[in-house]
DNA sequence: CGCGGTTACGAGTCGCGTAAATATC
DNA sequence: GATATTTACGCGACTCGTAACCGCG
């Protein structure tokens, strides 16, 4: 039983039919017959039942879809748990601000950062001139940069709704 | 990610090296090596350290190990579940049982059944003498008796402890 | 014939095991 | 030198995609 199978699975029962969910998945229909069938042989029972329009779930196929969802989810969560800690710097996340923002909308933020996070320290490191701020942010001295966004960056960007984009770097780990 | 990776590395920080999780899970030590360095790049981070004696979490580690265990743990009850499901005939279980079984241990069996599984149906089949329980157990005609083990039963047997044994055939679904 | 699923088969990939190498005591 | 892990590499198995096939309206 392959993470794969139950994603293929779930895929099927949302969208109704092999063929529909190959093509959210991007895959190929028989692929999906494929993975189907070996998981149905593995389980020792029929999941879904074949027909003209789309697929119907079997009895064995409503017991498993909750599980196969339940196993899905977990693997997400697991994922999404060690990718919040390596983004936080095991800990430590390095935050570069001008004088502005630091005693402006970044407190507020920090407190829901903590909330979200708690096992997480932010290191602050503010510049009293944005040109400053941009040449640490270049050199890769933060892991996050809140100010204006200079004209070249071609990293990711979002806005905090405060008038001033924030800007990202994904420094990858050592 | 998979599901076999998330397996070794449970193993790993349960037997506390990769070479004794290589023994239990009856694989080569590399084949381990390989798994946990394609799911540490996969995750971005290390897991493990490596040490002399064995092996320690990372801090990564030790976020991703109660995942990990409830994603193999997901994955179990999601295969129990659909095999509990079978064995039941999908909802119809047929138990041979004779007389002075059926009105002694029985009932408080029946009750403890549904409490495990709520959507399944016992069908009794009662027989006056243990031969034609016998008989019908030879021929295949329920999944499970109840009564005393015929002299040469090779099937699966298990002891109810009301000094009669279980012996459950299991026939194969159609 | 259109639609949906399955089967057949070839190409690329991947996991595993054996054997040699590395590292740390 | 002993223990524990990693690297190198070949074999077998597996997955996927293309193409042909089947069953039904």
């Amino acid at each position: 039983m392959r993470l794969r199978q139950l994603e293929y699975f779930v895929a099927i029962c949302e969208y109704g039919s092999f063929s529909a969910a190959a093509d959210q998945l991007l895959v190929a229909q028989p692929s999906l017959s494929q993975q189907i069938r070996a998981l149905e042989r593995e389980l020792g029972t029929e999941l879904l039942e074949r027909g003209r329009l789309g697929v119907a779930l079997t009895a064995a196929g409503r017991v498993f879809l909750p599980r196969a969802q339940a196993v899905i989810a977990a693997a997400d969560e697991a994922r999404r748990s060690v990718a919040d800690l390596v983004s936080g710097r095991e800990g430590e996340l390095h935050v570069l601000t001008i004088r502005s923002v630091a005693s402006g909308a970044l407190p507020a933020g920090i407190v829901r950062w903590h909330d979200q996070y708690p096992g997480t320290v932010l290191r602050l490191h503010d510049y009293s001139h944005r040109r400053d701020l941009e040449a640490a942010m270049r050199a890769g001295r933060g892991d996050l940069a809140i100010g204006p966004r200079p004209g070249d960056w071609d990293g990711e960007v979002v806005s905090l709704g405060f008038g001033w984009p924030v800007v990202t770097t994904c420094r990858p780990t050592p």
